[in-house]
DNA sequence: TATGAATGAGCTTTCATTCAT
DNA sequence: CATGAATGAAAGCTCATTCAT
């Protein structure tokens, strides 16, 4: 049988850690309670990692990775501009809501100012195709002339925050909500 | 009368908590940093507020207030409700570009779980006025049939957001984006 | 009455940090430990030192101090050089026989380089002056002409080893010594 | 037959600690540095040593054994006495010049109280017959009759401070010091 | 009102040592 | 012989809070 059995003490670290931070904030979750709650004495802890704050950023990265994985799927380039908008816009929707722990997490990472991302969130070479697909129509694009950030607020923001919403929004207020936002981004 | 020169300590207190939390976020806001900043002592400090979850929770209030205030300004009753949506929207985009620092407070307030808001945000008759009018067709407003906090969040939730871009955004592009959400969310 | 009552706390943990490092040494010596014999809390300590170290170096200035003013006593400066130098001799053999721990933690305060001593050793005039005086001819001292800290090692390195030893000198030897030592270094 | 070529473990180890107690002190070795520094692995230290305590006494007794051969060297029986204090005299500054590192780990062991030196110094022939030639006329040497340990500190002690001076000395100045000092303690 | 020394539980981290492999 | 993950007590230090003055 493969080897990937192995790294599960680091993960379980990981995983303990994401809960905690979820359940009680950054500020009131201590290195004595993941011990614990990943069954791992206080010293191995710092075995895998070097500290804290690393424990903290090796989170973020990890989440970030699984993000984009989720986020591209049955994304073919071949699809056509409106569609690729919207089957990423429902992926998204999909990924939040299947993971409220990584986003509030998530949200706690950029709101807290706890440690500074270390050289930018990690490239990606599918994130990089897509996303110069999705600029304005002057740069070779098909949005329109907004400005980048402002689109995306509009699009990635945007979306973040319904799913953030306790209740599970339906499937038609969601296309409803994804075609008209298209029309007014398109270029 | 002596007028309300007095009560500057305690305010004192606040600002400095706001700065506090806003540099190094709640996980690293010490009393004692507190104190120092504050101009006040430790033993003070607890003569104005029960406890530091007190501190937070009056800042939070006070910010509040200071945003319901900011957001009515200029907003008659009889305004038409495109015109009425449009000076909203610019008023908050306002609020939030001059109150950075009060910004960031209430996203880590509200991503942090610090605290649990007391008994929710206190209540304010003109917001309520202003809030009813703006509610969908079917309950009386001039909106369309979104559910109401998907609306919220296309347009509360995206002028914070915008707010928060490092950049200011051209008047024209502000506008716009304004005039083409109402578009979306008006009945 | 005067004052000086105050200070009663930092000189007992300094009191303390002296026993403890010279009964069990440098790398035996935990705050815990310091606390309890000191009549301090924990937290306390850390209102008058920054930390650990800071403890070690107020020790050692202080030590310095002290030295400084019992081996300059009765010390003037109309004393012929080879009284002078006898003087100074029985000065410093009487305080490290009088003051065996302080001189122990000297020891190993500049053996183990614990911490680096910051700029040298507290300035003095008085030594300066001392120091002037006993330096070789071809300076304008009273000294031969081997080079300085040979001359140092011969004389008060010597002694501060004397002063080690278990048995206290009979005074006729230390004279002996002393003055034997002295026709050596002497121009 | 296989020479000595297998110890290099146990005497890499004793090497690495050697190395990390004239850097860091006692107080800041830690096994786990010295594992790395010895290319040994956390475990196999206490196939060779007992616990930590031990490596400094087995180094301890390295140094010791090393210091007895190279300070009897050329130290023939047949010298008259003062040309054999002085040859003795120009042995140890010589090792204790090209064995600095050795020097400064003695001076801590002796002076932190790390560990009390079980059963004294491990006895040797020679350096008995060599301490016995050398002791008070009235106990059949060729000293005068001051203490023992006074006499000692005014030759081994001495010599010991002056190699630990940062320059080293010039070999007319060592003489002449040999020499007088000699004078002062023969019978 | 105001001070700041004092408390002590609790925090993050270290480290000598063990042991399954 | 050798490894290095694992242990857990203890280290140095922080911090919300109290209280004598």
């Amino acid at each position: 049988m493969a080897a990937k059995t192995k790294p599960s003490k680091r993960d379980a670290i990981l995983d303990a850690m994401l809960d905690l931070v979820v359940e009680r904030g950054f500020h009131d979750a201590p290195m004595s309670l993941l011990a614990q709650r990943s069954q791992a004495s206080a010293g191995v802890i710092y075995h895998y990692f070097a500290g804290k704050d690393e424990i903290i950023q090796a989170l973020y990265e990890r989440i970030w990775a699984l993000k984009i994985e989720s986020f591209l799927e049955g994304l073919s380039p071949d699809l056509a501009p409106a569609e690729a908008f919207v089957q990423f816009w429902l992926n998204m929707y999909t990924f939040y809501r299947t993971h409220p722990k990584e986003m509030r997490f998530y949200e706690q990472y950029e709101n807290a100012g706890f440690v500074c991302k270390p050289s930018g969130p990690p490239h990606d070479e599918r994130t990089a195709a897509f996303a110069q697909r999705f600029t304005s129509k002057s740069k070779g694009g098909v949005l329109n002339e907004w400005p980048n950030d402002v689109v995306q607020e509009m699009t990635l923001g945007l979306i973040a925050r319904l799913a953030r919403l306790p209740r599970k929004l339906a499937p038609a207020v969601l296309r409803d909500v994804a075609e008209k936002t298209w029309n007014i981004v398109k270029a």
